[in-house]
Order: C-alpha cells, then structure tokens, then sequence
RNA sequence: GCGCGAUUAGCUCAGUUGGUAGAGCAACUCAUUUACACUGAGAAGGUCGGGGGUUCAAGUCCCUCAUCGCGCACCA
C-alpha cells in the first residue's frame, strides 16, 4: 500500500475528529452490551460504571467541563481496552434555579417577565430552550470524544425519573424523613423563591453598626429596619449585669414608633462578650431568633415583604425597600426620638446573598418541604469513615466529613415552575383547615397541588440510581458503580446528596471512587468569567488546535484536585506533539511497506516498550493521569523518535521494520486513552489482518 | 474564626514509600531540508517562601511563621 495522501501534509485534526467520533460511536463499542456480543471471551465479566455528571442544559460547554470530560473518558476508554464491560452514562439536567435564571435573563432582554405568566406557558418556553441547549450541550460533549453509552442518554425531566424522584419523595415522607414546616427560610426577593444554605453565598459588606437605646438596655444592630416588631429583649441567664431582670419581666420604653412593652427573655445562646450582651429579636427574618422565638413560644411578626419592602407595621414606612431607603428613615425616626447612641460606620459583616443575583438574603418564614437530614448524614458520614466511599483526592473526605457532621433540615420546596413538581396536594390551602396529602394521585376535586417544585439538587442527588432505572430497574446491575468524577465544588452540593439517596435508597453507597478535579482557570490563574472576557470555549480551542491537544494539555501537569491554568501556549506544544506522532507514522509507513514478519519481541527496543506501558497503565490505574501523560509524551517524542528511529533509520533491516511497525502500534495503542482521534486514525491505517478493526475494542495488554 | 490548597528555573506547573532537582513555554548557541521547521543537537537558568526539628540523608516527614487562593461559619 502506497503512502496515504493525508501523511504528506501535517496533521489536520478538524478533518479527521468527526468522522472518527462517528466511526466509534456508530461501532454500538461505546454500549457495554454490545462488547459482550462482540467479543463474548473479553467482556463478559466485570462492568465499569461511572455516571457522569449532567451538565446544565442550559448553556455552551466551557473549559472545565472539557477537563471533566476528558479525565472520565481517559480513564473508561483505558478500563474499555483493559476489558472491562464500560458503562459511562451521559445526561443532561435541567438545573431549576440556574435554568430559570437564564431564561428570565433572556426574558428581560425581550422586555418580558415571568412574574404574572401562565405557569404552564412559561414552563413550556423554558423546556424548549431546554430541550435545544441540551442538544447543543451533547454534541460538545461529543466533540471532545466522550465514549458515553448515548443509547443510555437520561434527562432529569424524563419521566421515568420524575415519577422516580416523586415515589422517593413519598417513601421519605412515610419514613418520617419528610415534613412540612413553617420555618425561616432563605428569600431571594429578586428571585422570588427561598434557596437551600447551597444555592447562598457570602458576601463581604462595611456597613454601620448602631446602638440604639431601648430603656436602660442598650442594643446593637446593623439591620434597624427589621426592629418595627421587635418586643424582647433577650440576654444571658447568667449575666450579672441583667440579674435583677427575671425572665418574664416586662417594661415599657419609647421605640420606634412610639411607647412599647418589652419583654426580658433569657437564653443560653447570648454571647454576654459581644456588645452589651443585650438584643432584640425579629424571628421572622432572621433563623437565630426564629430558635430562640420557638423556644419560649414568643410571637413572631412580618417586617418585610417577599419583595423586600417594609408591611404595614412600619406605619408612615410602609412600601420602603427595607435594607436602602428603610434602613435610612428607621435610623432617622430613632435620632430624632433621642434613640441613637452610637454609630460605627466601619462595620464589617459577611452576608448571606443569592448566589446567582447577590441580592442580599431576606429570611422569610415560610411553609416549605424539609428533608430531616441528620439520620441521613449520620449513614454517609459512616460510609466514609468505615472507608466505603474512596476519596482519591483524599483532601475532600474532610469538607465532606464535616459537612455530614453539621446536618442542617433541607428545604426542597422552590417558589419556580421549572423543576418537577412535588407530589403533595392541599385542600383549604392557607386557612386553618389545611390540610395535605402525599401521593402521585389528585385525591379529589377540592385538592389542588403544591405549586412549588423540588430543588434541582433533589432530583441530581438521585442520579445514580435514576440513571440506572431505580431499585429494581434493568440497569441495576451496574450499580453500585466505581467512579464518581466531578468537580471539587461539587464536594458538599452533589456528592453527599448521591451517597445519602444511594444509601437510602439502596443500602449502598453509589460509587467506590471519588475523584475531584480542580477548576479550569485562564493561564494567569484567574477564575474564567464572562466578565473577565478570559473565557475559553472548549470548541473553539479544538477547532484551532485539535481536541486531542486540547485532552493533553488539560491532563499534564494536572494532579488530582487542583486547578489547572489553561494557555494557548500549553495546548499548542501538545498540537505539535500529535503532529510528531503523526510524522512517525509517516516514517513507519514509509519504511515498512510490505513487511510483514513476525516481531523478536526478546530485545530491549521491546521490552522497554512495555515497560512504559506498563508504567502509564499503572498511572492510570492509580488516577495519576498526570504521569500517564508525561510518560507516554517523554517515551514518544525522545525516545521513541529521538533515539529508536534514529537508531533504526541507519539499519532498515526487516527485522528492524517490523519492529518499527510492532512499537507504533503499541504507541497508539498506550497514547490511544489520551488522545482517542489520531491515534484512532492511524491504527486505520496500521492495523494488520486480524486485528481488531477499532482502537477504542483493542486489547490493552 | 475553622478547614483545604498553594509557595520549586523568567512564566505555567510536575516531582507517588525521604537518596545530591524535572517538563512545557520563553530566552540563548549551533545544525539547514531531515520521517517531521508543528524539526534536530547543545548550553544556560533554581541556596525548592522564611525559621526550627527528626534523619546518615529532607523539595519530600513534623512544628512554626509569612504571603496568596478557595471553601465554610459567624454574632445581634
């Protein structure tokens, strides 16, 4: 056979990465099933699963999804040519919260408002932006040569997972792990829905600190216009400076709006060393004082309106936006009654604001779902330490240690149409009669459904076993699965919530290994954001340089957990990397035309040969992909074509051809988990009768 | 405040049971059409953040300090 044409000229990685994607996929190789049928003797034994996380279908890919996918398709394409039956299991979620956001963002731009539309059109718009972002997100994920099993392809609004998210929100609420509460909660008041201690970021602020005076007590606050309600004072049983004070005691003194009866509470939970000791309470927007409200059955009043204005009790108030022009004339009526007795204008406080749009958090009491998560924790906490869950980036089993060992109640109710609706059904909805039901069913006609949906974390949290069809369900049998690889921010978001619905669900934890890899960051270190503009599109990256530079360049000098800074610079070494091995094959096909003689493998050109592969196999095994990189780069470029060749090219014996021709395949066979398309394009053209017509079926060794 | 990570060549980073420092990029000197200029050969460049300790031996283990980054919790 004559030199192909495409060897005269460098490598031309956009010519050739979709028509191999295509050639691999359409193989059926990427569904494990097919591999049993294919190569009964090789794959009928042990299945390696990993589920992959779903990216957010409501967007492009960016750098870090690459990173994830590129280390989860290193890893199952190895397992894959190591026979193992691979499972890698594609999906896509729809992301409530964030999916809402971007599509109210969308609707502001049109001039439009989700506020006042009819929940099922808005629902519908937002499934078709869905639906074709989804798409979108697939075909990237393709690009970057991902051998997921897409006839397994799962979406979180499939419905055989929302009636499987549904029966475990039922079976949850019959174990007593579910219950309705009227408690505070977190309020978005752009947003108009609450958020879970996740969905809530902190936030630097200097603010004013003042002390007010309220008879002889003195109080501290940085909020005054949540102070309208407040009634109590409360301080520690055991400070001297309130002894004479019982707990019960009352007086009146002037507040804001004029004479108002106090009433001395004492609690353990006061901090006698800050400020005076002394504070007020407004347990309707604030969780601390809602504990302390509950404790001694205080009342608890509304302030502050779902749209963060002040209600009526604020009198001349009223329709304020509470924390700006509130704040500003609460301070004012309390100077001008003599209250004010300090001001420290360098007051600096964290708070809580959305993590989406920093408004800053206004609890609000509300009746909202909870999920009791301290026997649930206390089960995942166990799996860890009794060493059923492998953290390969062992750095992460203490954030998710502590995290299980300060369980906080769970709010899974959303004030958003996007997400799937909780099964419970109301009859006299908001008056004293209410009363709920739990089921999938409308028990009558004076039944009306909860109108709010389930935090997206509830429904990702059951991904392992919902991808799998749930318990009983026909894919079962590849759970538990033995990777779980995402993000290190994931640590506390999603990989607790699959152990604890693992667990309870199935009695097991979903997955051996954890692996969680750093963020993708631009190459000066600094976190990608569209703000920024430092922002590097996956896609566009692989259109100038190639995907399997792009794979590369992600994966040396990366360890596991860290951040890894991204550079043109990086990924255009590894661009001429897969041109060097394409010019050796270049060399090889050149030279050996026609040999074909069985190879001497008892030489030291052949037995270093597998001692690499070896070394890399065992990197990988380890999760050191880093050094299986760095390996199979340094072998290649100066040893193999530095060294071998140079050596070879002065004796072109036949003997020595074969060699050449044995130890390229053995390149594309190490180099083939790393960088899937060329070396898939080569092996088209060096295979040998008898061989395995793909490099994603062949036998590792 | 608590936790985690980082600090190694100009830049970005490796360095897996402790055994006299490595890569890519950049810069330098040669080679000049070679399978490959998306090249080859060579040289240069670091008291491994500071201090202390363990050890025959420390970039690596322990303590401590400093700086940077990330996460969590917070106090009315």
């Amino acid at each position: 056979m004559a030199l192909p044409e495409k060897y005269k000229s460098p490598y031309e990685s956009t010519k050739v990465e979709g028509p191999v994607y295509d050639k691999e996929l359409n193989s059926g190789f990427f569904t494990p099933e097919n591999l049993v049928k294919a190569f009964p003797e090789r794959y009928n034994a042990d299945a390696w699963t990993t589920i992959t996380p779903p990216p957010n279908a409501n967007g492009r890919l960016h750098a870090g999804h690459a990173l994830d996918v590129t280390l989860k398709d290193i890893i199952g394409r190895f397992k894959r040519m190591n026979n193992k039956r691979v499972l890698m299991l594609p999906g896509s979620d729809h992301a409530g919260f964030e999916t809402q956001v971007v599509y109210e963002k969308k609707l502001e731009k049109e001039g439009r408002s989700r506020f006042g539309m009819d929940r099922d059109i808005l629902y519908k718009e937002i499934y078709d932006f869905t639906i074709q972002n989804k798409d979108t997100v697939a075909g990237e994920v393709k690009r970057i040569g991902a051998s997921y099993d897409w006839s397994r392809d799962t979406f979180t609004l499939d419905e055989k997972v929302v009636s499987g998210v549904q029966d475990t929100f039922i079976k949850m609420y019959n174990d007593g792990l579910v219950y309705r509460s009227k408690r505070d909660v977190n309020w978005c008041s752009k947003h108009q829905t609450s958020l879970s201690d996740v969905e809530t970021t902190n936030k630097e602020l200097v603010d004013t600190f003042y002390t007010f005076k309220i008879g002889e007590f003195l109080i501290g606050t940085s909020r005054p216009e949540t102070k309208f309600g407040d009634k109590y004072i409360v301080v520690h049983p055991t400070d001297p400076r309130y002894s004479k004070y019982s707990h019960g005691d009352t007086f009146t003194a002037e507040w804001i709006l004029g004479e108002t009866t106090f009433t001395i509470i004492k609690d353990e939970s006061i901090d006698m060393e800050f400020g005076t000791g002394a504070m007020t309470i407004t347990p309707w927007h604030s969780s601390i004082d809602f504990d302390i409200a509950k404790k001694h059955n205080l009342e608890m009043v509304q302030v502050i309106d779902e749209n963060g204005k002040l209600m009526e009790i604020a009198g001349e108030l009223k329709g304020l936006r509470a924390i700006t022009e509130g704040r500003k004339r609460t301070v004012e009526l309390l100077e001008q009654k003599g209250l004010l007795v300090e001001k420290n204008e360098k007051y600096t406080h964290v708070v809580p604001v959305c993590y989406k749009c920093e408004t800053p958090i206004e609890p609000q009491l509300k009746d909202q779902w909870f999920v009791k998560m301290a026997p649930l924790a206390e089960k995942a906490l166990e799996a860890s330490k009794k060493g059923e869950i492998n953290f390969v980036t062992d750095q992460f089993r203490k954030t998710y240690e502590y995290w299980m060992s300060n369980p906080i109640d769970w709010n899974i109710s959303r004030q958003i149409v996007w997400g799937i609706r909780i099964p419970a059904w109301f009859k006299n909805k908001g008056t004293e009669n209410e009363e709920y039901y739990i089921g999938h069913e409308n028990p009558g006609a004076e039944w009306v459904q909860d109108i709010d949906t389930f935090d997206t974390w509830f429904s990702s949290g059951q991904w392992p076993v919902a991808t799998l069809g749930f318990v009983g369900g026909k894919d079962m049998e590849y759970y538990p699965t033995q990777l779980m690889e995402t993000g290190r921010d994931l640590v506390f978001k999603w990989v607790p919530r699959m152990v604890i619905f693992g667990l309870y669900l199935t009695g097991e934890v979903p997955f051996k290994d954890i692996y969680l890899h750093g963020m993708a960051l631009d190459e000066k270190g600094q976190k990608m954001s569209k703000s920024k503009g430092n922002v590097m599109s996956p896609i566009d990256l692989a259109d100038e340089f190639g995907m399997d530079a792009l794979r590369m360049s992600l994966i040396v000098g990366s360890t596991p957990g860290n951040d890894v800074s991204m550079s043109k610079d990086k990924i255009r070494a590894y661009k001429k990397f897969v041109n060097k091995l394409w010019n050796i094959t270049r060399f090889v096909l050149e030279n050996t035309e026609g040999v074909n003689l069985d190879v001497n493998l008892d030489n030291d050109k052949a037995k270093r040969i597998q001692e690499v592969k070896d070394a890399i196999a065992k990197h990988i095994n380890e999760y050191q992909l880093h050094l299986g990189a760095e390996e199979l780069y340094h072998y290649v470029w100066h040893e193999f074509a530095d060294v071998v060749i140079e050596d070879v090219k002065k004796d072109l014996t036949d003997e020595n051809k074969a060699l050449l021709k044995y130890m390229l395949k053995e390149i594309v066979t190490m180099a083939h988990p790393f960088m899937p398309f060329v070396t898939e394009e080569i092996w088209g053209d060096i295979r040998s009768e008898g061989d395995v017509e793909l490099l994603l079926v062949k036998e590792w060794k």
